[in-house]
RNA sequence: GGUGGGAUAUCCAAGUGGCUAAAGGAAGCAGACUGUAAAUCUGUCGAGGUUUCUCUUCGAGCGUUCGAAUCGCUCUCCCACCA
């Protein structure tokens, strides 16, 4: 978690982090991490965790920026070097963006560096199609998905120590019926749990369609996650879905840019203000009125401002802890609702 | 007192006759951000008008030229060195 002590995170509530294998496995290295006595010792985190396989990095280096790839937008960034070297059955062969160096990242090589980062979930190693990819690419890339998550999963098993646990993940794209055959094999095979991910569409609304079709066909009681979502209406939709969990980059790295979450309700259904507006200059209020976090409960959005304007890295700090506390809360407030029976 | 260098838009700074309302930074103003190569990226950025348009601008004034931020003269102010 960028900008952001693992202590403040405990205080903001939080109740699970999720790291990057790909990161890891780069720099400093997984058997660093393991030298370090695990991630969760050597980041200072005594809760839960999970780590991603590193196939969505992998591909987003061949695609440019997978997440403009999975909302249908043009990547304006990466865009010249080409470090996805080759896909084969074996794996993913790429360049270190680090020094150049090739590595080839397989099933069994992502488990093992997982294994010794130690996250207590962890997710098979998938390729993360994208969206300007045609059905029959889709379809062949699931099927190559699938033949490395039993491979993730016979690794997984081979190395169990009763410590962790593996994630299915739920390919197909768009396609509703790609999805339901990938959700079928997910909940036939002995994961822990599943996971959505690859391309959601290029609309929210087709984000909802392909989530809520995915649930749709999970046969089990095993916990749902929603890879990389994080708008607070895109929750609320999984949620509604059947989703449990969910992971995103969005509030750290909005606050990160000056962006801090606020009620859409009392924003003209904006879901964050941008702290750099100059009309916030002599705005003495706090950031969320009645917010219990840290920053809110001691600065102003003047103060928090200036900051920013002056390029303090604490700027960067008070705004991802407010936006961690936020989305912490705002779960709650989603967990409340399901308690009561009111979505 | 002498010699040399300089004065460009909010700031720094290119530009030495027409392609210059004037490169490039910064600041300013706004936008983007969804399994993090993002403390990043994009747009805008003299004043007006809806576009091809008009007006004002490169220390000040006068001049040369079809045409000047760019050439000449005078002045003002800065900087360096020598007395």
């Amino acid at each position: 978690m960028k900008a952001i002590t693992t202590a403040q995170l405990e205080a903001v509530g939080a109740e699970i982090m999720l790291s990057n294998t790909y990161h890891l496995y780069l720099q400093p290295g997984a058997d660093i991490v393991a030298e370090n006595g695990g991630l969760h010792k050597m980041i200072g985190w005594n809760k839960p965790m999970l780590t991603d396989s590193g196939g969505f990095q992998i591909f987003s280096l061949g695609h440019g920026c997978v997440a403009d790839e999975i909302k249908g937008r043009r990547s304006f960034a990466h865009t010249n070097r080409k470090l996805l070297l080759k896909i084969s059955e074996e794996g993913a062969y790429f360049k270190s963006y680090i020094d150049g160096h090739v590595h080839c990242l397989s099933p069994e090589a992502s488990i093992q560096a997982q294994r010794k980062i130690g996250a207590d979930i962890i997710l098979a190693f998938d390729e993360c199609t994208p969206f300007h990819v045609d059905r029959d690419y889709t379809a062949r890339s699931m099927d190559r998905s699938h033949r490395w998550e039993m491979r993730s999963l016979r690794e997984f098993e081979r190395l169990a120590n009763g410590t962790q646990a593996i994630y299915g993940i739920i390919q197909g794209g768009i396609y509703g019926d790609l999805r339901r055959e990938s959700a079928q094999f997910v909940s036939e095979n002995n994961f822990f749990g599943q996971a959505i991910g690859g391309s959601l569409g290029g609309t929210k609304e087709q984000m909802g369609e392909i989530v809520a079709c995915a649930c749709e066909h999970i046969k089990n009681v095993r916990p749902t996650h929603l890879l990389g979502i994080g708008h607070m209406g895109d929750i609320l939709s999984g949620v509604k879905n059947g989703v449990d969990t969910f992971d995103c980059v969005h509030p750290t790295r909005l606050a990160r840019h000056g962006g801090a979450l606020v009620d859409p309700e009392k924003n003209d259904g904006r879901e964050f203000i941008n702290i750099n507006n100059s009309r916030f200059t002599h705005d003495t209020q706090p950031i969320s009125d009645g917010c219990m976090c840290y920053c809110c409960r001691n600065f102003s959005r003047s103060y928090v401002h200036y900051l920013f304007k002056a390029k303090e890295s604490l700027s960067g700090q008070l705004l991802t802890i407010h936006n961690a506390h936020f989305m912490v809360n705002f779960m709650e407030r989603v967990c409340s609702l399901i308690a009561n029976s009111e979505i």
